[in-house]
This record gives structure tokens, C-alpha cells and sequence, in this order.
DNA sequence: TCTACTTACGAACACCGTTCGCGTCAAGTA
DNA sequence: TACTTGACGCGAACGGTGTTCGTAAGTAGA
């Protein structure tokens, strides 16, 4: 939750500070935090300017002198939930599960937040949060004699493997909450359908999706997470001193 | 190309099929391949139903004879781009070649079609075309000794990779587009501009970052996406017979 | 020729992001 | 204390969006 001030990345223009509030109603933490709730709530697609703004009884173009526009909104957002990304101090003989513990961190922020990794995959994060998320794993990572052009790549495909996890996985959420159910029945119910679509497919032309429909469908979403986890942390690990 | 009929999935609707077709002015398969030519050209926030519907002279309503709503279209169109998708026989001795093959195929056939991928990542891929890719996938991992729990998982796993950095890609290119640049000269411009960044940030809190600059910022868009597929496919092999 | 049925499609509904211009009100100055 | 200034608040409007509905139109079969 340390933002002090950073130097704005130079091609995000932000908004200029005006010299003097006038009526220090609205802010800029209230605005994101409302958009927070919003996405948590009802998913990323009902954040709107006009949304938010009826929060504080308003319209959308209140919005205007505190936020740039809804790209900026939304990445002032994503980096707001990096800030309750948990980042340990770099202990070298367990840097493995360390990286696997941020990443399973960030994993469930984003998730807890619905689907708001959609904004993160349309940006380049860069808020002083996610920044703080980034050298917490670099440092990690280095700590483990993992050699830095490595560990700079790494860090790029974990979190880019992470946010799309997130992304996919809010998705089933919000397909189970729309059909009013739970998420666990709802896999359940969803894992059957299409596991009977696997095995009413051709065998001619599907034999082995037909065969495997099983395997193709089992497992929870957290365990296949952790699956494409370790795939990519042991392939960085072969890299490790 | 192939995608003589199949079971729809069941959790896809589709549009009932009228009995008698009066004037097949209209068909899904021109619509689709009208959508198809909007990402590509303009990306995939230019889709609309009106603007599709102009490319026929006509509004937006007469679509909906044709396709249940927009998301089961951008499915369509995605299940379209799959087929262009080269699926190799299995030659179980080169068998991570070969899946490494299926993947840059699949990436560089999304990144052709501009930011399409996105539908993707919206979507269960349940199309003709997409399945004929998964059992393309499968039956090579299979061949080369992978088990089918293992290789139905890694199925998953690299599918998400893959399209996710495919849709990355795509704004990426998209950026430099909008700046009327072209990929290579804007990455060099955005890399710098990065680099710069990373190197003004506070040392005390950014050591890493700070240091390794370079690193995080080198490096193109396809090595990166070579990278991240070697860690997982590695990976992969550590199951294999 | 008449009827039944299916498609085409304009209009409308309820949204969206963003801009513009006007009214308001707090702070600084005389 | 009175006046001026200027940023903020915000209603209205612009040009979009996906989708639905009712109706017009046109073809196939009787």
C-alpha cells in the first residue's frame, strides 16, 4: 500500500493537478475504489464512467478532473489490488516456492477482484504498486542464481501466464454465478456437459480427445494453475547457478 | 478447412435452423468472413454488428438471422482463423518440434488477424476447426510418450499461453500502428522509452529493476513468446516415457 | 392465384465514453 | 469586507454500442 510518489511513466499523461481544490468532494481514491467494488461485484464489463458515478450521486463527466479517461481508470485500478500482493524477503534456498507463493498471491487478488485481469492485459503495468510486485520476484529470482537476462524474461511469462489464468478463471466464475450456483457444483455441472461433448464427438476424425475426454476434463482450475506453475518455474530453475 | 457437421456444444445455443431459406442474400459464412476482415484490418474493438451489417448495405437486426448475438460471431470467426492452423501427422521422435511448430503456427495465424484472440480468451474453444487443432496437439504429445492426464493438462495450459500472448502481441502492434510507425521501429521507441523509465526509479526501493533495465527491456516480442514455450514444453518432457 | 412461412430490416430501447459550456463556490487580493 | 478569479461540478449532447420487435416482402407449395 506504499505509493509515495513515483515518476510518471512517460507515455501516460495522467491528469494535470489543478493549483487549487475547490471542493475536495470527489478524489481520485474514492473514484477507484468505487470502480473496485463495481468489478468485484458485478464483473468488469458494468464498470462504466456513468456507473461509478452514480456511486456519488453525479454523472460521468465528474469523473473527467480526476481520472484521464476509463484506460487510465482501469489501470489505476489493477495497480490499486497490487498493493495486496504479498512479497517476502528473498530467502535464496527456497526461491522456488517463493515465486509460486507471489504468484499464487497475485493469482488470488486478481481473482477476488472478478474479472479486472482484463485490464491488466491491455496495459503495461507500471503503477507503483505493480512495481513494487515486479522487484519483489526479480529480487527473488536473482536470489535463487537465476542470471538476470533470464530472470527479467521469466518474470515477464509468469506474469503473463498469471494474468491470463486469472482472467480465464473469472470467467467460469461469473458463467457459474450467472446460472445462480455455486462455483464448485458448476464446474461439476459444466465438467460433465463437456465431457459428454468429448465423447460424442466423431472417433474417426476425434479418436483421442474421444479416448481422454476424462483427462481432458478433470481437475480444478487451481490445480491446473499450479500445474502450468511448475512447468514454468522448473523450466527457469534449469537455469538457475 | 474441414467442418462438415458436428455436434453443437451444448451449452451453445446457435440459431434454429428455419426450415426453408427464402432469399440467401445473407449467409454466416460471409458474415464471418466479413468480422474476419474488420480485425484485421481495424481490430478487434472496430466489430460491430452495424459495421458488419454495412459492409452488406443493410442494418444491424439482419444479422441476427444468421447468428445467435456477438459472442457466439467473434466464437465463429475464431473457429474460422483455427483451420488455417497447420496440423502435422505425429512423428513420435521430434514430437516437442513439432508441438513447438503447432504453436508459432497458431500464434503467428492469431497474429495475423490482429487482436482476435481476445475472443479466445472469452471463449471454451468448441469449434470445428479448434477441435481439430486440440486432437492435432494431443495426438503429438500422446506419440511421444506424454501421458494423457499430463498432456491433456499441458493441452490447456499451452493453449492459454498462447493466446495470451498472441492478444498481448497484438496491442503491442496495435500501439505502433496507432502511432503510424511500423512494429520494429516502435518497439525500439517504446524499449528506450521503458528502459529510461526503469533507470529513473528510486534506487532504494527498485535496486533490481534499476539494475537489470536492460534486461527486462530486451529482446523481441517472438523471442520472448520462444522463450516462454521452451519453459513449458520442457516442462512437459520431464513427464514423458 | 392464393396462402403460409421465413427472411429482411427500420425503428426503437437502453446503454456506452467523451466533450463542451455554463453555473457555482472557495480562495486570494485589494 | 468586497471583488475577482479560476478550477471544479455537472447537465446536455454527440456519436457510437448490442439487441428486440413489428412489419414489409418475397418465395414455395397448394
Amino acid at each position: 500500500m506504499t505509493d509515495t510518489e513515483l515518476p510518471l511513466p512517460p507515455w501516460r499523461r495522467g491528469v494535470q493537478k489543478r493549483t487549487r481544490p475547490a471542493r475536495p468532494a470527489l478524489s481520485q481514491a474514492q473514484i477507484v475504489d468505487a470502480g473496485l467494488r463495481i468489478v468485484a461485484e458485478e464483473g468488469i464489463e458494468a464498470v462504466s464512467m456513468r456507473r461509478i458515478a452514480a456511486v456519488f450521486g453525479t454523472g460521468a463527466s465528474s469523473l473527467y478532473a480526476h481520472v484521464a479517461n476509463k484506460e487510465e481508470l482501469l489501470a489505476l485500478m489493477f495497480d490499486r489490488i497490487c498493493g495486496d500482493v504479498v512479497v517476502p524477503t528473498p530467502e535464496p534456498a527456497r526461491w522456488q516456492e517463493q515465486i509460486k507463493e507471489m504468484a499464487r498471491s497475485g493469482h488470488a487478488v486478481m481473482t477476488r477482484h472478478n474479472d479486472i485481469a482484463r485490464a491488466a492485459l491491455a496495459t503495461v503495468p507500471s503503477g507503483p504498486n505493480a512495481l513494487r510486485v515486479s522487484e519483489g520476484m526479480l529480487a527473488i529470482l536473482l536470489a535463487g542464481g537465476v542470471p538476470p537476462e533470464v530472470a527479467a524474461w521469466a518474470l515477464d511469462r509468469l506474469f503473463l501466464y498469471l494474468v491470463a489464468d486469472a482472467y480465464e478463471s473469472s470467467l467460469h466464475a461469473q458463467a457459474a454465478a450467472g446460472r445462480g450456483v455455486g462455483e464448485a457444483e458448476m464446474s461439476e455441472a459444466f465438467r460433465d456437459q463437456l465431457n459428454g461433448y468429448f465423447e460424442s464427438l466423431p472417433a474417426d476424425r476425434f479418436p483421442n480427445l474421444r479416448a481422454h475426454a476424462r483427462a481432458m476434463t478433470s481437475g480444478r482450475q487451481d490445480e491446473r494453475f499450479e500445474f502450468g506453475l511448475d512447468l514454468l518455474i522448473d523450466g527457469v530453475a534449469r537455469y538457475a547457478a
